[in-house]
DNA sequence: CTATCGTTTAACAATTTTGTTAAACATAAA
DNA sequence: TTTATGTTTAACAAAATTGTTAAACGATAG
């Protein structure tokens, strides 16, 4: 019936627009630059995706999934709360240093046009009502003292999230290569658990969990 | 010699184009956009400042130096360190109040021309070693577990900003109104300076210092 | 009054960017 | 080989956006 004659091109075009949006930040990429990026001509962005308006919806709503779904999988696991923090920060390191700029192109396009956000960020369960039950005990048990489920994980996406997205001014300030940014990205996980929990990232866990590859979602 | 009729017609260009970049966060205001926010036309944005290019350029330096003229004079002020940080707090969440799109703009900004990094965010002075000192007397008197100076400033920055930043989303996320959402950043406050420190912010600190306003710059 | 000079405007030009379309292309089935 | 179908391309059209300019305007000095 059809004609696969390089078969991915739909698949090749949203991976370099997501390159280009998510990981180098260019929020403003064009339609060209984006055919450019992928080895396509520009009309086969609007073949396959009508409009750059509706690739970048696309874009945006698969990757905002695929992000809330990992999250999610990890708070509503059975894992010990503290445990389930730690991964929570991992995936959320790990995937941001996939694509740094996701979190930027989510506040920009809300500002933008605030009816995506509806689309993108409501939804049912909220991170903060994953974790109150466990949070809550924690707080009764005096392990942690009081505070709000929705502090506690804006506190948590703040310290994992912000670093990311300021990734070329922090660099550039302290003078670090991009080796040394990755390596600092690596003990902040460290950092933020400890800022979290006020106590060190117990070592035993991290090393079990998951090695190197995060793949658990597939 | 010359006219003045209403003779800061290039301040109010600036005021209003700030106003869209960084409180409305219309990153790609068009210069017509710019122009009739301020209610004049648009041949008078190049007249002041030849290029929208430029006009952004100079917003930018601006607000980014006012914001770190504030913040350094407080961290290189002589009060105790933890009133510093509880300043500190202070400015940036209000900074933030008045302008929650103005790191947004920086990274997006920086993203896409990298060689801005340096005009704005190269300092001689760093904010984190402003604190270095104090921070290690804090973690030698053992009141403070031991963190880099760097890490240190990054969590607070990032507990800072973050929830500015992500305004739109947090605020449709949970459901707050303008009013919620403002009085959640408020409490904001002490939440950053616990995480930070481990301990409730102090009353009596913050009543003391600044109480409704925020005018020591001036 | 009028000449001057900075300011403002409308109209224009150039460029960039998006979106459309008809034709060319390639593969698979008939 | 021919036909049909989905893919790709080049060329075109339309819109949006930036930047320029000559003329109009208005206050002030002379």
């Amino acid at each position: 019936m059809s004609t696969i004659p390089e078969a991915q091109t739909e698949a090749v075009i949203k991976e370099k627009a997501k390159s280009l949006f998510f990981q180098k930040g260019f929020l403003n990429a064009t339609t060209q630059e984006i055919a450019d990026e992928a080895g396509v001509n520009r009309a086969l962005i609007h073949y396959y995706f009508r409009s750059r308006e509706q690739l970048m919806d696309t874009l945006l709503e698969e990757a905002v999934n695929e992000k809330r779904a990992k999250a999610r999988a990890v708070l509503s696991s059975a894992l010990p709360f503290r445990e389930k923090i730690s991964l929570f920060i991992d995936i959320v390191v790990e995937y941001g240093l996939k694509y740094p700029y996701l979190e930027n192109f989510i506040i920009t396009e809300t500002a933008r046009n605030p009816e995506k956000v509806k689309v993108l960020c409501q939804t049912k369960v909220k991170s903060s009502d994953l974790i109150r039950k466990d949070l809550e005990e924690e707080i009764a048990s005096g392990r942690l003292l009081p505070i709000t489920a929705e502090h506690f994980v804006i506190n948590l996406i703040s310290l994992c999230n912000y670093p990311l997205l300021a990734k070329t001014v922090l660099q550039n300030m302290h003078g670090m290569s991009d080796t040394a940014y990755r390596k600092f990205l690596q003990d902040r996980k460290e950092i933020i658990y400890h800022a979290i929990f006020h106590e060190p990232l117990p070592r035993i866990t991290r090393k079990e969990e998951h090695h190197h590859h995060p793949k658990p979602a597939k």
